[in-house]
DNA sequence: CTTAATATGTCGGTTAACGACATATTGTTA
DNA sequence: TAACAATATGTCGTTAACCGACATATTAAG
């Protein structure tokens, strides 16, 4: 499985996959911590959130937690967490950031030293 | 003018106007220039180059430099150079992935200290 | 009781990137 | 010198992901 023909990552994909690589989270749950996580920058619309996690599941990037004691009300709260896969990729992501940000510091501001 | 208004850049983008960061140069100068910056993994398509070169240019990121020089032969080859605008626009890309890695490196290696 | 917050979802439109194709010049090498 | 690779610029159709708007239901607070 080729990892890096995964990336880059788009932002909302990136903040989901960040969201749940901590804890297991729903939906909206994510959609809050995007915001916190990126200070009030990154506002997913339910229309990205929904989308991506359709697409995520189909990826197997993420998978759907069976947790009975949220399914008691007449409309479930879905918890998902990461896959194996999804922080392989997650992971290669910030790798690939990194590097980014050390090749663009280093060509740069690198002239003015 | 809101620069975070036009983040995050495409990975295209970003290295369009890391190549240009430094020196001006011309479009297939920018595809050689991206490959050997990423170490060989992005490889821009002459779709995705040329067609973010017009956009650029619309958006007045980057310009065009009339060198009369290299106008002799038939077909010249046109040099760009980012603008005050791009420039900005690139260094608070490179700000916004910094504080992603820092981000992400704090939420989940940090788990583990 | 009414409103805000929580919670999930669909749909149509936009944008940027991609691969394929087209074309012309210049440099190399068999 | 013919053929080929590299240089160089460009168009076109398709796809993927995100976004805003809309729809709907429950729960908590004032």
């Amino acid at each position: 499985m080729d990892i890096q023909a995964n990336l880059p990552l788009r932002e909302a994909t990136f903040f989901i996959l960040l969201s749940l690589a901590t804890v297991p989270k729903h939906g909206y749950a994510i959609l809050k911590d995007t915001e916190a996580l990126s200070e009030g920058r990154v506002k997913l619309s339910t229309g990205t959130l929904y989308g991506a996690i359709k697409r995520l599941l189909e990826q197997g990037w993420i998978r759907r937690l069976e947790n009975g004691a949220e399914l008691d009300g007449a409309r479930p709260r879905k918890e998902y967490e990461l896959t194996e896969l999804g922080r392989r990729i997650f992971e290669a992501e910030v790798a690939r950031l990194e590097s980014l940000v050390i090749v663009a510091r280093g060509s740069t501001a690198g002239a003015q030293v």
